[in-house]
This record gives C-alpha cells, structure tokens and sequence, in this order.
RNA sequence: UCCUCAGUAGCUCAAUGGCAGAGCAUUCGGCUGUUAACCGAAGGGUUGUAGGUUCGAGUCCUACCUGAGGAGCCA
C-alpha cells in the first residue's frame, strides 16, 4: 500500500493505491485512467492483451469518482505529467458511481454558484485540494512561528458578551434567554493574558455580520492574533515582517507541488523577505496624490480619511513585498490605539498590505495603556462603560505598553496562493448569500 | 444599504421580435500512447417566477426571486 505523493520511491515495483478516478480516456484496445488518492493524480495504464478480461472490462467501466484500489507497477515515463505511470494489474472496485447519475462537476468549465452549491465535491478537484493543503500549511506555519519564538497560544471565548470594537455589525446568539454574540476579534482578551504570560496569540474562527460582497469578504474567517507585553509599534512591524517571511517561505519550501498545480509564480513568493518597506500614512497619501494626477486611480485622496478598497490595491500593487503603512489619523482609527507622542493626531498602528493588489491582510497597533485616556476615549465612542470595566482593569493593575496584530488567513492564503476571491481559500466560505453546504 | 451585470439542455454558452442550437457530459459504435484525446450516432428543453405589449416574446416593458462583480466597512 502507497500513495501517489511517494511513488517515485517505488520504481520498478508493484505497488497497491487506494483511490477513485478522475478522469478516463480510452484509445481502442488501451485505457488511461487517471486516479487520484489525496495526495496526488497519477495515469494509469491497461492494454487489453496485458491484463485478464474481467480486469479489463472493470477498467473500462469505471465512471468519473468511482473508488477503486488498484494495483500495477511503477515506470518511469517522460510523458507522463508526475514523471511515473502505473501498468495495471488489477483493480477492485469499492464503489461504482451510476452512469445514470453521474459525477456533476466534469473536467469542462464551470460557474461560481454552480460550484459553490457543491463544494463537498468540488474540494476534490486538483486545483482545491492543493488551495487546502497551502492554506494547512500556512495555519501550520504561522503557529509554528509563534511556538518558536516564546509565545504562548490562549484562546479567547467564541461567544462574547459585547463588541470588542463596537463598529462592526456581530451575530447574536440566544444564551439562555440573554443577548450574546460571536465573537469579532480576540484581541480584547489576550490583551489580559499578555498581561499574565508576556507573550501570547489565539487563532481562531471570527464573525462578523457585514454586508459586504467582495473577493475580499467572508462573515466566518479565521484569524491568528499575536498580543505582546512591553512591545511597542516598532517592535510590532518588526514581528509582523518576520512572521510573514516565516509563513511564505515556509509555503515555497514545504508546497512547491501544489504551488505548480495551481500556478503560481514561485519567484514572487521568493522575494518575500524581511524587511518589508514602510510607509507613514502621510508618505503613503503623498503616493496617492501622485498617482491621481498620474491617471492611475480615478479619484483624489482626502487627506484624513481612511484608504479606499482602490487606494490599498494600488497602494499594495507598488511594492515586490508587503508594505506596512503606519501612523494612521487617530479619529479613523479603533478606540484603543495609542496615540502617537510626537503628535497625538496620529495613532501608533500600522495595516500590512499584501502586494500584488492584494491590499490588507494585518491590522495592528501599539495599544492605549493609560487608564484615563482609555475611559475617555470609550466614553467618546458611546461605548458601554461598564461592560469594558473589565478590560479598564488592565490599565488599573499594571499597564504596560502592548501592542498587538491580526491576520487574517483566508486574505494570506488568497494572496499567498495568487487567488482572486477568499471563498476558494477555506473548505466551506460562509458568504453574504452563501451558507450551503 | 447602494450601483452594475446575468439567469436558455446535467455543465459552459449561442439564437436581428419570426422553426429551441452548439461544444462538453451521458448512452451506443470505432480507434494499440491518450494528455480538457479524437471520429460517428442517439437521448436530453415549462428559456428563473408572475404579469404586460405584440399577429407572434428566449429576445421588448413592469415587479419579484436567485446569483455574480463593485462601493461602503473591514482581516
């Protein structure tokens, strides 16, 4: 028993897989079946002089998906696409598919919503089943970097008890006849066990009710979110480079197979090392005046305002790694980032844009510690005082300065893996319009 | 919530207001090296729903439904 991944070590062998077929093409008395078992396609071959009749006969009446294990011996051959061919001995069939309700998705074109309404199939595709297996390594990566560089992973609570940033729109829950929600964001809470263990992250599911239909948007997404005690902005643009690199250079070292079935230009994905160039927000507006009068984005920058969807895909598109734009206007920024001291106008945060047009995959910031600028600011965002006494706790018992980001997975898969919409990024994307399957 | 586009065979798409079509998939037949194989044949339709205009509507009009792309918001 082997798998299609290490079947180059069975050269000359005779070897048994455990699969179902992707796809058949026949030439007279010859068959080409290609199987597929999870971690790999492989051709097989059968003629018909070479193997019994019933063989044969099962072989050629294999439908798309039918599961078989089959049996035959590994050659080397230029022409076939992994470099090996199976001559096939025998098969068993495990479960035949009926030609009168055959597999749906063929390996024609198809349409989104055609697609999307049968994902538990279409995840078997070369192309998604590749997308999963670089997203699981990018999960494995990032918590690796984490495990590796003395944080400790506390997760935070999934159901919550108000919004953490009190702007975006949450999905209540009933909790035994009072009003909970899923949670937005970690951050909040590890906040206070950075306070406890110095060094910390969660990773998990995260929900947000936002009506937003874009390539960039999903209502359940997973984020890893790293929190650091006596760490200020610049200590978080030196951590985010560095995790970043970890993460993609881990994908190109540990992926490069799957990065070639979906085709993905490696050298780009090589060129991600640290450090990642930095921009203030000024520098960055300065950019996008430019290219305004240049023609290249359609309207002119407010200064003050928060970047556009256009104005980050631009912004993103002009730099061969991630670019970190820090030091945004206070007043449209989250309540919690800590004002700049050289001008508290500005707040000590940075979003990391991917390049390429990919635009923001972190959001961080270096966060409030003292206790009377926090209560003032929750008071001027007509936050509720007392369900935040809790997080005022933090500053009243041994603030310190802590700064923290989140990534979100599904947004560095996309980029990472060249995709231009998120829903092919997790086994099931749960969307504005979509939650089925 | 707003803007734009789309909905015809299992799938991807055609069809000037005038006979409902093709490729793929499925079934049958042919082919001893196919690479989204190819060649021949067959079956397969309440044109998203409800109204309206017209001698005649897949096509034009109205409303609705579903989906897609984008904006805002965000990771």
């Amino acid at each position: 028993m082997t798998t299609i991944a290490e079947i180059g070590q069975h050269e000359g062998q005779l070897v048994t897989l455990r699969g179902w077929l992707y796809n058949m093409r026949e030439s007279g008395k010859l068959v080409f079946p290609i199987f597929r078992d999870g971690t790999g396609t492989i051709q097989g071959v059968a003629h018909k002089s070479g193997v019994a009749p019933e063989v044969f006969e099962a072989l050629k009446s294999l439908t798309q998906e039918s599961s078989v294990i089959v049996t035959g011996k590994v050659r080397a051959d230029k022409r076939a696409q992994g470099g090996f061919e199976l001559d096939i001995e025998h098969v068993q069939i495990v479960q035949r598919v009926p030609e009168e309700d055959p597999y749906p998705i063929t390996p024609k074109e198809h349409g989104v919503d055609f697609l999307m309404e049968r994902r538990h199939l279409w995840v078997r595709s070369s192309r998604q089943a590749a997308i999963l297996r670089i997203r699981a390594e990018i999960m494995r990566a990032a918590a690796e970097y984490f495990d590796s560089n003395g944080f400790t992973r506390t997760d935070p609570p999934i159901l919550t008890p108000a919004a953490c940033e009190g702007t975006s729109t949450l999905f209540p829950v009933d909790y035994f006849g009072e009003e909970a929600f899923l949670t937005q964001s970690g951050q909040l809470y590890i906040e206070s066990t950075a306070l406890a263990l110095g060094k910390v992250y969660s990773f998990g599911p995260t929900f947000r009710a936002e009506k937003s239909k874009t390539r960039r948007h999903l209502t359940e997404f997973w984020m890893i979110e790293p929190e650091v005690a006596f760490c200020d902005l610049d200590g978080l643009l030196e951590l985010a480079e560095n995790f970043l690199s970890h993460i993609v250079q881990s994908v190109v070292k540990n992926r490069a197979p799957e990065l070639g079935v979906i085709g993905r230009d490696i050298a780009k994905l090589e060129a991600i090392q640290a450090p990642f160039p930095r921009l203030r927000y000024d520098e960055a507006v300065k950019m996008l005046n430019q290219a305004h009068q240049d023609g290249a984005l359609d309207h002119p920058f407010e200064y003050g305002n928060d970047f556009g969807s256009p104005d980050e895909t631009w912004l993103s598109s002009q730099f061969d790694r991630p670019v970190m734009v820090h030091r945004y206007p206070a007043n449209v920024k989250a309540f919690y980032m800590q004002p700049d001291p050289v001008d508290p106008q500005f707040a000590l945060c940075v979003d990391v844009l991917a390049p390429e047009g990919y635009g923001e995959i972190i959001g961080g910031s270096q966060r409030v510690d003292s206790y009377d600028l926090l209560k003032a600011r929750i008071e001027e965002h007509k936050l509720p005082l007392d369900a935040f006494q809790w997080y005022l706790d933090l500053r009243r018992y041994g603030s310190v300065p802590h700064s923290g980001f989140g990534m979100g997975i599904e947004r560095a898969v996309a980029w990472i893996c060249g995709l231009d919409h998120v829903r092919e990024t997790i086994p099931f994307a749960r969307t504005l319009n979509r939650m089925f399957p």
